[in-house]
DNA sequence: TTTTGAGTTGTTCGA
DNA sequence: GTCGAACAACTCAAA
């Protein structure tokens, strides 16, 4: 092995240059490195990115590329197997070493570990590095060395223990390896067709984001300065701009939580008047945490019922006709429908809508959570491994949470309390601008004259509620008081076997 | 081991 | 309109 064999550094969903430690040991190596980035098909078993995330993966790929050219490095992009193309090029530019950010869900990790051992049977050596969380999930434990299932003791347990990292600097200038004779074929990141054509869908994703390392940086800076002072109070109200929409970068590790973490604590402590506001945003960021540590120990998180007594609930018989109208925001309900065209115009719900659907989806239609979480996948640019099926299971009352039994979200009263003009409704909801205040949560009660002068005379313009609240409530307390008997015999039986 | 306190995000009803 | 109480039982985590 001679001094000048190059280091890989693989790239994952860690798509910046900043903090990004993997990249940082290996420039510190002081060999010449070699930076890729695959497309797997899918063949390790990783679920695939959904079509709002493949969108922001072209953008993303796209922005990282031009920094390296930037700094006089190089991106390179293939497409295949990790496996085979990582040993490939590997033998082909002899090189000394792999880097790259740990991952934890259960597919990636096997194909980490399976990729680990077969580039060390070559030779090469593997260093990994979190990049990711704040707090590994095995570093985090309770007294009795288990790990944690409730959010607060989980939250605490974290921040009790050694504070994350500081982070790194982006790397001034690289010095880059040339692409190996023998090396697998490159690919132009415009030929990985991540970008939709026929038709093309992704003008509002387009007119909403910027992915990238920028884009993320930009999005921090101006959260900072003038929503963070907000957070607090305001961070439930969809139609004020007082959430980071950090979530889409955070995915693709265009900023890293350490990034975050330490820059909130620092402005917190520089103005004491935004404490509140500060551990506030941190405990979301907390979540996202919990998330990771559920996946982890959880592996089959997305598939599963963390709680298994959930595994009788009575869910109904699929109606495509109901879900079908849950998908295009036609339920009748202008909260529902206003976040699920937000989420198909923008690939982003805010947090709040996000409880308001799902809910809706899980208690109101009895629709399994399984099949939202799939919806979500696809539409949501910020669609994460473990966030994701987390929060569809606290939704649902299956997940990490003692969810009340009777926490049944009424779109009404949610659309009058977080939406209170009724503007987030008015700006994804255009067919119902006119209606009054008074009546925008809730058209169909509105008295046919004000109906009509809003130019909602045929409820084919707006439809009637798909269900009657009050009905669907009722329906959602008997499913889960059926559960509840369901389990006390399942829980008799046990005794009595005892016995 | 047993006990105790607590658990992100709510709604409805009646005064 | 506003306010407080009621709405199950269970599991988790730590004392």
């Amino acid at each position: 092995m001679t001094a000048d064999a190059p280091a890989i550094v693989w790239f994952r969903d860690d798509l910046r240059l900043a903090d990004q430690p993997a990249l940082h040991a290996a420039a510190e190596s002081g060999r010449p490195l070699i930076c890729i980035y695959i497309l797997d098909d899918g063949t390790d078993g990783v679920r695939p990115p959904g079509g709002a995330s493949r969108w922001w993966l072209h953008h993303s790929l796209t922005a990282l590329a031009e920094s390296f050219a930037r700094i006089g490095g190089r991106l390179d992009v293939l497409r295949g197997r990790p496996l085979v193309l990582l040993r490939q090029l590997a033998s082909a530019s002899s090189a000394a070493s792999v880097f790259w950010t740990r991952r934890y869900a259960p597919a990636e990790r096997e194909a980490d570990a399976a990729i680990k051992a077969a580039l060390q049977a070559d030779g090469v050596e593997v260093r990994s590095f979190n990049g990711q969380l704040l707090f590994e999930p095995w570093t985090v434990k309770g007294k009795s060395g288990d790990f944690l299932k409730v959010f607060t003791p989980f939250w605490r347990a974290a921040l009790n223990g050694p504070p994350p990292a500081l982070p790194l600097p982006a790397p001034k200038s690289l010095k880059t390896a040339k692409w190996p004779a023998k090396g697998p074929a490159r690919v132009d990141i415009g030929d990985l067709g991540l970008l939709p054509s026929k038709p093309d869908w992704a003008g509002g994703l387009r007119a909403a984001w910027t992915p990238g390392e920028a884009g993320a940086r930009q999005r921090f800076d101006y959260f900072l300065d003038s929503g963070l002072r907000r957070y607090a109070s305001d961070r439930d109200r969809p139609d004020v701009e007082a959430t980071s929409r950090l979530s889409p970068h955070l995915r693709f590790g265009e900023i890293s939580p350490r990034q975050i973490f330490h820059a909130v604590r620092h402005l917190s402590e520089a103005d004491g008047a935004t404490g509140r506001d500060a551990e506030k945003f941190l405990s979301e960021v907390g979540w996202r945490e919990f998330s990771y540590n559920l996946l982890f120990h959880a592996p089959d998180l997305t598939r599963r019922n963390f709680q298994t007594r959930f595994d009788a609930f009575p869910w109904g018989e699929p109606s495509a006709k109901l879900l079908d109208a849950w998908r295009r925001g036609r339920t009748g309900y202008p909260i529902v429908d206003a976040g699920m065209r937000e989420l198909w115009i923008t690939g982003f719900m805010h947090n709040r809508v996000r409880m308001i659907a799902a809910s809706f989806l899980i208690k109101h239609l009895m629709i399994d959570w399984r099949t939202g979480e799939e919806w979500f996948w696809d539409t949501l640019c910020d669609a994460d491994p473990a966030n994701n099926p987390a929060g569809w299971q606290w939704v649902a009352g299956s997940g990490a949470d003692a969810a009340p039994y009777f926490r049944v979200f009424n779109p009404i009263l949610q659309g009058e309390k977080f939406d209170p003009d009724g503007a987030y409704v008015r700006t994804y909801v255009p067919e119902l601008a006119k209606l009054p205040t008074k009546w925008i949560h809730k058209p169909w009660i509105a008295p046919p004259d004000v109906r009509k002068a809003a130019g909602l005379a045929s409820s084919k313009t707006y439809p009637s509620p798909i269900v009657d609240h009050d009905t669907a409530r009722q329906r959602a307390l008997a499913a889960f008081a059926s559960l509840r008997e369901t389990s006390t015999t399942e829980s008799d039986a046990r005794s009595h076997s005892r016995v």
